[in-house]
DNA sequence: CGTTACATGTGTCTTTTACATATAGCGGCA
DNA sequence: TGCCGCTATATGTAAAAGACACATGTAACG
């Protein structure tokens, strides 16, 4: 750890982001609870849920590889629509447990940040 | 990035801990509003607000520094009570604005993680 | 005198995230 | 036809964040 560089900038000035690591795991199978999807297609929508303005497409991709590696989503070569070939992502049922581990862990989270946000109002 | 291995090793099984990135500091800046510390000080009351069972001493006392570096936070050695010599660390107004800045980051990201949770619920 | 608790620190590896670049299909248009 | 931009997947690598191991010294207690 050097130092508190959490902060990026963003038009002149730093801003603190405070982000759950690794959110996009969780998002990106929730997402594919919804729908099968193929890569490109969550990157689009993986807004939504992480307020990013984007989500690096390289890391995604590993990630879609490395879930399916541990078989937490499967996945196949979709030749049908036009356009390039694209890889359909589909979870499996180890995947949605994954999903619940991550919900429930976000419930503690926010338990937590929620405490730290009340001691903050209280004592100010 | 290789995978998801947020998940960590406990007692056999794997968990998933959701936790907000660098969350560390805005504890440590918080308790210090509260009344000025030394490292270990912190180090021990730093669970209550991360829920960690310990924070790494070594990255805490390179984060203090850091902040101090930075002017979010001053130190004087306290010769004045008994045991070994300890910094005694204190927040500056740069550092209550960095906190601020914090738990307005927080409140952000409180959102989205409610809005994912919804969303989970919504249509499961 | 040895052990434990207090207290501050450095070194270094792994994991996670960011940034840059490569490759290829296809549609439109000048 | 040749180039551009969008779709789509992917690799390489640097930087940031976090984890783990170890070093150093004081002081209290038995």
């Amino acid at each position: 750890m050097r130092g508190p560089r959490a902060r990026r900038h963003h038009g002149g000035h730093w801003r603190v982001f405070a982000r759950v690591e690794r959110f996009t795991e969780p998002a990106l199978l929730l997402l594919l609870r919804e729908r099968p999807a193929h890569g490109y297609d969550l990157l689009e929508r993986l807004p939504e849920l992480t307020g990013e303005q984007r989500v690096e497409m390289g890391n995604l991709y590993r990630l879609l590889r490395a879930l399916e590696e541990e078989g937490f989503v499967t996945s196949e070569w979709d030749a049908t629509s036009p356009g390039p070939a694209k890889r359909r992502y589909a979870i499996t049922p180890a995947g949605l447990k994954l999903l619940e581990q991550w919900v429930e862990a976000l419930r503690r989270s926010q338990e937590r940040t929620d405490r730290f946000l009340r001691r903050y109002e209280e004592r100010r």
